[in-house]
DNA sequence: TAAGTGTATTATATTATTTAATACACTTAA
DNA sequence: TTAAGTGTATTAAATAATATAATACACTTA
């Protein structure tokens, strides 16, 4: 529950899910949201990994899942860094949105509801929500 | 990725998920759209299990979580039944809608993307999708 | 050369998932 | 009463995913 500041970067680690899912997630939105710069150095795997109270490892599969999103640049010896490239940022922005829309449009299909069904919920009950984002 | 009809039940099971929550999410969808009908039995959980080829167990699993969402009843001896009340069906749909809509909302603020950006989006890709309910 | 990078390997522990083999209480129909 | 069919509970075992631990290696920089 408690929120963990490296560098950048903000952490909230739980056990509801798998760590380096987590790390991968927060990291994610981090750089989609630009808290953390484009061409910015990470902590180290095993800096993050100590800071975090894990094993350098999990922490790894969290970093190269980063690298294979395009979201970041390992160079050897010196670290791992943030793209510099707004355009990879936006690629993966919205690829990423599409495949949780489409599950999502899944999920609200497989109760019987239709986007029009949807879209008046959000309306009603999410334009109001002036404390929506606790970050 | 095969489909296989037991009763009034449709199921498509892979490994991609746990079983007893694809059994789970599949059964709840049936009720959810009224494919089987409310007051309507159940195949019973050994006739389930052989037909699904699982453990009844695996499928005891995913009866006792829909009973605690209220959409099926027990009675003993007799086999497990969709509930006759139309109000159950209705609740369940609503509180596992809003739970999946904030789940959906969190992961689009996760990307930077506002509900205005959304809607932009499904209006775009989503609403001429005339092949989209492929079930 | 020394310290800091990412990476790889091997081993171990823990947990979730699933199967297996029974057993019990209850209901219904023969 | 009996037999078959319900849901349910228990114990054991196998498997896979997750995470930690302890090293080791190649590379870069100061």
């Amino acid at each position: 529950m408690e929120k963990q500041q490296v560098g950048s970067l903000r952490f909230q680690i739980d056990f509801s899910q798998p760590l380096h899912e987590q790390i991968l997630d927060q990291v994610r939105s981090a750089i989609a949201k630009g808290e953390i710069g484009l061409g910015e150095k990470m902590p180290s795997v095993r800096e993050l990994a100590q800071e975090l109270r894990m094993n350098p490892n999990t922490v790894m599969r969290a970093y190269q899942e980063l690298e294979r999103d395009g979201l970041t640049e390992k160079r050897r010896g010196q670290g791992t860094f943030v793209t510099s490239s707004p355009e990879r940022v936006q690629v993966f922005r919205t690829d990423l949105a599409a495949k949780y829309i489409d599950a999502f449009l899944a999920q609200m299909s497989s109760l019987g509801l239709t986007w029009t069904d949807v879209k008046a919920y959000i309306q009603q009950n999410h334009t109001s929500d002036k404390g929506g984002d606790r970050s």
